[in-house]
DNA sequence: TATGACCGTATGTCCGGACAAACCTTGACA
DNA sequence: TGTCAAGGTTTGTCCGGACATACGGTCATA
């Protein structure tokens, strides 16, 4: 412990103590000032120097040691985790991962119309045959250059318009609209691309492209966006990260 | 709330309480005791009922929650979760994607030879470059069709024999020299195959494969192994869940 | 010098209580 | 009949305290 984390705390906010703390720890992390390996005071210390009480301390040291944050062992104290053994926080889409890498999203929106939902749709989204969807197609790119071409289906209540979309990635206009995805299923494969992807994606003929099926649910449970996507495969790749339990 | 789950507690056990409930009621969420949907007793009468305190009791439901078996809401109570909500626990190989479609794996080693990492290699595995490492290449089928070609580097003390690899998988393997992987990380891409390529995976000439590569960790935080994989995209694709934090 | 017992430290488990906030239902009123 | 306010229910947050257990180092002893 060279010096102690200053955290400021607001009792009169209405976040909770313990994610206030969590917050500035989670801070102090991700921009470096709290290393992997360095040992944080303990529990007791850092509940008594920030006037709050050690339920509470611990609250938030849990929180980010269910993240991977942090690891802590009974008898040695808390510390920051490698950070390779730090899980993301939020499903990842298209537009995150650009800014992660420094890139310009882009976005053409090719079709934005309801349609009855066919057989396959309507098994996607669990919802009867013909019942009618928003059927949205786009042509993504990153620093103006074609990347994929991306169809979603979507409950006509929670939409976005086509002008949003022009602007902002999907999962955010839901997130806008108070529908956070919870959980997705998402099927990955390749195959070869069709004369019209490839000259929709500036690739030659018969190129492989990489095709991606996802269903999003939100927390209640219920589909919000079901969609088939392909990506240039000389240009995109998936990147995860798997945990075990 | 139909009849109360019957949940008995051993005092005695140094198995913590709160991890005796949680885990009486996963049960009875696994088979089939408390359905999806169905709503719990409240906090504050489990408690009572199991002679424990509201907070012990929290711990189990918490826990639970965090696996997304249960779901909880203020002013409402607490409902067993829908069934997809509930995570995934390993790391998954190509032997347990296979079994739980119920189809026989079959493997041919093509080669397991001790050579120098090269640079991509040595920086994939954290090692030092012309580090000695074991090199495995394996033909994987499905129901005697093939279906990839996986190409393996491990560190040299911990590779299974050539022997092992016929019977087993991979991951089982090293498993059983008590090296479990804790992080992987993989990239999923796609390309045309190369004429020998295609000739071992019985595709047409030009075909589009789905690539993998994986660096995996055990807990110590060193890497196990890392492997760059083919597959026929036209039987093979990665299905994931992804959930948020 | 090597080894094992001891002890301080830090987290893990558990208890009891109090108030706040969100949710649903009910009932009164327009 | 429709709407809004009130109230009860349930989880969320926070506090204070107590003892248990695992870890690491130190010190005394063989």
């Amino acid at each position: 412990m060279a010096e102690p984390l200053r955290i400021d705390l607001d009792r009169t906010s209405p976040v909770p103590l313990y994610h206030q703390v969590a917050s500035a720890i989670e801070a102090a992390i991700a921009d470096g000032r709290l290393p992997p390996g360095q040992l944080l005071e303990n529990e007791i210390a850092l509940a008594a120097r920030l006037g709050i009480s050690r339920p509470t301390a611990r609250q938030a040291l849990r929180g980010l040691v269910d993240q991977g944050r942090l690891v802590r062992r009974r008898g040695v104290g808390t510390q920051v985790a490698p950070a390779r053994f730090r899980r993301p926080v939020e499903l990842t889409s298209l537009a995150d991962d650009l800014a992660r890498h420094g890139r310009e999203p882009g976005t053409r929106v090719l079709e934005h119309t309801v349609v009855p939902a066919g057989a396959l749709v309507a098994a996607a989204m669990e919802i009867d045959e013909g019942t009618s969807v928003v059927l949205i197609r786009r042509l993504r790119s990153a620093d103006d250059e074609p990347l994929a071409v991306m169809t979603n289906y979507l409950p006509a209540q929670i939409a976005p318009t086509a002008d949003e979309l022009a602007t902002t990635g999907l999962y955010d206009a839901l997130r806008h609209r108070g529908r956070r995805p919870r959980t997705a299923r998402q099927q990955i494969g390749a195959r070869l691309a069709t004369a019209a992807e490839a000259r929709m994606l500036d690739e030659p003929a018969r190129a492989a492209v990489l095709t991606m099926a996802r269903t999003a649910w939100d927390e209640d449970g219920s589909v919000i966006e079901y969609g088939t996507h392909i990506y240039r495969a000389s240009r995109y790749q998936f990147d995860t990260t798997l945990f075990t339990g």
